[in-house]
DNA sequence: CTGAAAGCGCTAACAC
DNA sequence: GTGTTAGCGCTTTCAG
């Protein structure tokens, strides 16, 4: 026990969770002892006294429950993992209905929730989060007073990728943006804009939903809709990929008719043919960053922008 | 308290955890009045008591601490999480060396683990398991005595599809194996060799790491040594990918010159082009097996196989 | 077979 | 500022 090299209990409680007073004298002498010791706080009993809890809920909003499906889930779900196994905690994944924001409030009630990473959180779920829950939640997308956000800077990221189409002669740009409810997205769908019209160039924009399905679907309606279109941005490259395909089986050369560009950069976008430009978005260490800021209970920034850096490859 | 509706704490706890002697009247009672209460036991007391945990960890065997990047490990803590969550329970990941197995035996000593999934388990691994961990220890791949095992039928699904390569006129099949410690792959290895000893072709094997970066070596290596090689067949799509990427690049048809199959069905298997043709592998419906059965602490079948289904696409 | 009672390791009042 | 004390909800001896 930590008490041992020291003081009482108390005294140890209070300077290892940071509240209450402790004499600088106390506090440097636990310090110590709990680092020789290797002393890790039982969550278990941090849990059943009051406090604390055992495991950092991952809570994805979306319309439905196939958001726990998507890939984008299981990279936050395991650097979360990482980051909370240092500290004998686990993770659980949960999925915030967008018709149902109060189930986040319901998660945050539960007993053995210390606390919650919320991934593509809605500002309606944002309201509902109970005041017990402050400073114990953090979201991956846009945040609110009292929730700190990490986030990819996908303006600058987008904005990147759409200036490189346009330097490359591309002048018909249709862009794939994420699905309407979801904040985030609104800084790469603005910077598509502002890029594009400050080039005189119009504006083509088609709702996506991060899928490869919608991908391929979205990209026979750009066509359909804007025969002359000569590219196409897609917010993720899932849903690039998913154009790729489409467009290769409708026999369109990419990127001598159109040109393809993504966003994420995940492993396939080297794999696929042609192989995809796009730009990086470090999930792992966003989702460390807001786990991190869980757990440790940091009074973090605002807002943390992780930068996104172009990776040009064959498509555009 | 499911108390209030019968018996006393001692009685409840004995029957809701199957331990200790009780009369099958109160055995009823305990069990209507926890159903009406919705009643969830909860871990961090049960934790702190002495027995149970507070999650399941997820453990994965590998050289490196890369495994835990693989997004195979991902798919299996996503759906152990999924599981995990019911019972208001976390999840956590964890990395076992293949030098130092007995990182299995500190992970099963820690207070909060509950159970363990073992991921790409050695045998060795499975020597140094404590006798305190029987019972809730569950493998994915190869199990032991008191370690119930969850895998994928690998060699019915590679006998299939080798059988196809075969049946397509197919001479010369080259297969990319699994590391050579990974005791599950052997059945699927196995299979291959069984399939085209008994058409009179030969056994042409190269090692892989069921990354994509393996199989894009994996094939140069193949076409190097055996330049005849007609079909290749690599045990997961991400390294099937990968060989695919590269017999592009070389300027090889795929399927024309020379056919690729996989082994996953993962989602990029029908975005790749061509697209890839390979045999399903229910990973979530396996981990949810496996992370249940660590759960409910239930005496599972000693190998539990999940049928791998051929998906025919263009690559072979 | 069942109830009463003693903790598990920690935090949160409350005195000092 | 610091120590003392009473639980958190459960399991587990130990008597009945």
């Amino acid at each position: 026990m930590a008490r041992l090299a020291g003081v009482s209990t108390a005294t140890a409680s209070r300077v290892l969770s940071g509240r209450g007073p402790a004499s600088p004298a106390s506090r440097s002498r636990v310090a110590r002892a709990a680092r020789e010791l290797g002393y890790v706080p039982d969550a278990a009993a941090r849990t059943l006294a009051g406090s604390g809890g055992t495991r950092v809920a991952v809570a994805v909003g979306g319309r439905t429950a196939d958001v726990l499906d998507d890939p984008y889930a299981a990279r936050v779900l395991t650097a979360a993992a990482g980051v909370a196994a240092a500290r004998e905690v686990g993770v659980s994944l949960h999925w915030v209905p967008l018709h149902d924001p109060a189930a986040l409030a319901r998660l945050a009630g539960q007993r053995g929730v210390d606390g919650i990473v919320l991934v593509n959180p809605t500002r309606a779920a944002l309201a509902v989060l109970p005041r017990s829950a402050r400073g114990r939640v953090a979201a991956i997308g846009v945040g609110a007073r009292g929730v700190p956000a990490f986030d990819v800077d996908n303006g600058t990221g987008a904005a990147r990728v759409v200036g490189h189409l346009v330097a490359g002669g591309r002048r018909r740009v249709a862009m794939v943006t994420g699905p309407a409810w979801l904040p985030c997205t609104d800084r790469a769908v603005d910077a598509y804009r502002r890029v594009v019209g400050e080039a005189g160039l119009p504006v083509r924009a088609v709702p996506g939903d991060f899928t490869a399905a919608r991908g391929e679907e979205a990209a026979a309606e750009v066509l359909a809709r804007w025969p002359d279109t000569d590219a196409v941005f897609a917010l993720g490259d899932l849903t690039a990929l998913g154009a790729l395909a489409a467009l290769g089986r409708a026999g369109v050369d990419v990127p001598g008719d159109v040109a393809v560009a993504g966003f994420d950069d995940i492993a396939f976008a080297a794999l696929s043919r042609p192989t995809l430009t796009t730009t990086t978005n470090p999930v792992e260490a966003i989702a460390a960053g807001a786990a991190t800021a869980v757990l440790d209970r940091c009074a973090a920034e605002p807002l943390t922008l992780h930068p996104s850096e172009l990776v040009l490859r064959d498509s555009a």
